[in-house]
RNA sequence: GGCCCCAUGGUCUAGCGGUCAGGACGUUGGCCUCUCACGCCGAAAUCCCGGGUUCGAUUCCCGGUGGGGUCACCA
């Protein structure tokens, strides 16, 4: 673990430490031009004040470490952050979709590092994607993030002097920034079609280049016919002109160390799409710059592109802002997590019953650790204790069994009235209570029978033990039933109405998913009712889908996948 | 495949040149107890490999290996 300043710095470290780095990173630059060149922030250990030599002796022209950070001459406790302070960091969740832990992941370590320095939180939406965006996906990434305890002083809902935060909004800004670019020479019109694009990118895996990528096509069109061709309607997009030669580095405040690439790796990324909308790298980088946000503290996906927007930050003439990469949270398997192979939802650990203080006290234990062996605490203790040399730059499995560990035990912690109000609110809430009791009242001869009635709509596996014979559908094999239940599932999730979990949208989906599909209502249905509730009696079963909620349908969908995985052939 | 990132028990981590390598989850043995759960006590299990630097590397450097990310008019 590297760390901003050497807590116990040693008179030998002092001695050793700097002036060997200092030699090495040198003669390394000289002698070898490899595309990645590794060093110290040499700033940080020259604000130390021990070594004036060494600001001389490593710091090279090309020295891309600046801007707002490694100035600060305030950088002398190891709790003391690189870069402008008080800070202003945001979170920028893309409305696609339902709420993902990663966000708030991301969202955590951007809240925290806020609140230890009485900065300021920004919340923007980032929908610039207008195939995918949706008013309902931004308005539950809302209420997820609130739900798990963020507050952000400026964002779509609450306002802010640096409004509007939906970049659906901040056209016009975009327009005028493009336009800069394109006059400076740094970004140019691309008239290629999408057949040309897909021909070349055929061609080049065919031929197995070594980076895939755009060609170049329209660099050498002069800005003139590009503006006429613009002009007469013609479609098109604008890219940003990457220099050809060279190399282009950041540091990367997390790691302590300067990630650098060679020029000729990166591509002429798109900044505008032909239908007159930002790509996230424009639109990142000049709301970042017009909102005066000083981190950008973000997962470790975006390391590969940060070149392209120091690139633009510097086109623009601007200060680069001080950048963070946390590692990813992963599958059990290691792969980046994702919603095949693990709940991702937040509403899925919040309609299951994790207590929200609790999913973020895990969270942050995956990246972050007091220093100490504590490992419950609250947000306040986490902010208190909070620097960065406490956080990791490895992507961390999201163990679920710890989280079911740390949740019971901080429900044997509450005391009994306090564990009765919150299940009031929440797993017993009234609302959700009433539409339960709404379907069981036509089912029951005994008020006492109730809860055993409707007790398929709580927790999360169920048993299919007593049902597994009713899953052998007349016809049907034991995988054409796992294909079609892994169909569903994926499809559902695909269409915009279905995906909003409502009763009547689900039938009509499920209805046209029969015709598709060729499989009978009756015998979909029959099994999606012992998937949902391990019953082949319910409720009306989108009405009971509905109830049940999507993370959970989704979670004993896939569950019964697996079990029927593991089961003989029929 | 190119580029980039990461690397301590199965998992999350502490460790900042000399430690019996600490904690947590999980696994496991026992105690407690009408059962289960909780709780308590104990156990097994880790420094990816190879060079280098050093009197001494888990720790610093380089290389390899492994894992991950990224190569879209998605973010």
């Amino acid at each position: 673990m590297r760390r901003w300043f050497p807590a116990r710095s040693s008179p030998s470290w002092r001695l050793r430490g700097p002036s060997s780095w200092s030699i090495r990173a040198q003669s390394s630059v000289a002698a070898t031009p490899r595309s990645r060149i590794r060093r110290r922030n040499t700033d940080q250990i020259a604000s130390m004040a021990s070594f004036p030599l060494v600001t001389s002796l490593t710091r090279p022209e090309s020295n891309h470490v600046s801007g707002l950070c490694g100035r600060d001459t305030r950088m002398r406790e190891s709790t003391t952050p690189p870069g402008r302070l008080p800070p202003r960091v945001r979170i920028a969740p893309s409305p696609t979709g339902d709420p993902h832990v990663g966000t708030a992941y991301i969202a955590l370590f951007n809240f925290v590092f806020a609140r230890k320095y009485g900065g300021r939180f920004v919340l923007r939406i980032e929908d610039t994607d207008q195939e995918r965006s949706t008013a309902s996906s931004e308005a539950a990434i809302l209420e997820a993030l609130r739900w798990l305890g963020f507050e952000w002083e400026e964002g779509p809902d609450v306002g802010g002097p640096h409004g509007p935060y939906r970049q659906s909004e901040r056209l016009g800004i975009y327009q005028a920034h493009v336009q800069r670019l394109l006059d400076g020479g740094h970004a140019y019109r691309c008239f290629c079609t999408r057949e040309r694009l897909d021909a070349l990118r055929r061609e080049q895996i065919e031929a197995k280049a070594s980076h895939l990528g755009y060609d170049g096509h329209c660099r050498a069109l002069s800005p003139d016919e590009g503006a006429r061709r613009a002009a007469d309607g013609e479609a098109h997009v604008v890219r940003l002109r990457v220099p050809s030669e060279g190399e282009t580095s950041f540091f990367d405040h997390l790691r302590q160390e300067t990630i650098g690439f060679q020029n000729e790796q990166i591509d002429d990324q798109v900044l505008v799409k032909s239908d007159g909308f930002p790509t996230y790298h424009l639109a990142n980088v000049v709301d970042d710059h017009l909102m005066g946000i000083t981190h950008v503290i973000r997962g470790e996906e975006w390391i590969t592109s940060t070149p392209k927007h120091v690139l633009l930050y510097r086109a623009f003439g601007w200060e680069e802002p001080c950048f963070f990469h946390l590692g990813l949270l992963r599958n059990t398997d290691r792969s980046k997590l994702s919603k095949r192979k693990n709940p991702v939802s937040i509403f899925h650990y919040r309609d299951l019953g994790y207590l929200p203080e609790t999913l973020l006290n895990f969270m942050a234990t995956l990246g972050f650790s007091m220093g100490d062996d504590r490992e419950r605490f609250t947000l306040d203790e986490m902010i208190t204790a909070f620097e960065w040399s406490k956080v990791s730059a490895g992507g961390p499995v999201f163990d679920a069994a710890k989280l079911d560990a740390f949740n019971g035990a901080d429900i044997r912690a509450m005391d009994v009235d306090t564990l009765h109000r919150r299940l009031l609110e929440t797993t017993l809430a009234p609302e959700r209570l009433r539409a339960l009791l709404f379907h069981a009242k036509e089912r029951i001869a005994r008020l006492d029978d109730v809860v055993p009635y409707i007790s398929f709509a709580f927790g999360a596996e169920v048993d299919y033990g007593p049902v597994l014979d009713k899953v052998k559908i007349k016809k049907r094999s034991r995988q054409d039933v796992i294909d079609v239940l892994e169909r569903f599932a994926e499809e559902i999730e695909r269409d915009p109405a279905a995906r909003t979990f409502e009763a009547a949208a689900l039938e009509a989906f499920s209805r046209g998913f029969c015709e598709r599909s060729g499989w009978k209502a009756k015998d979909l249905f029959t099994l999606l009712r012992i998937a949902v509730t391990g019953r082949t009696a319910a409720p009306p079963l989108f009405d009971t889908m509905a109830i049940c909620g999507k993370d959970r349908c989704r979670l004993r969908i896939r569950d019964l996948i697996g079990v029927l995985g593991g089961v003989a052939d029929w």
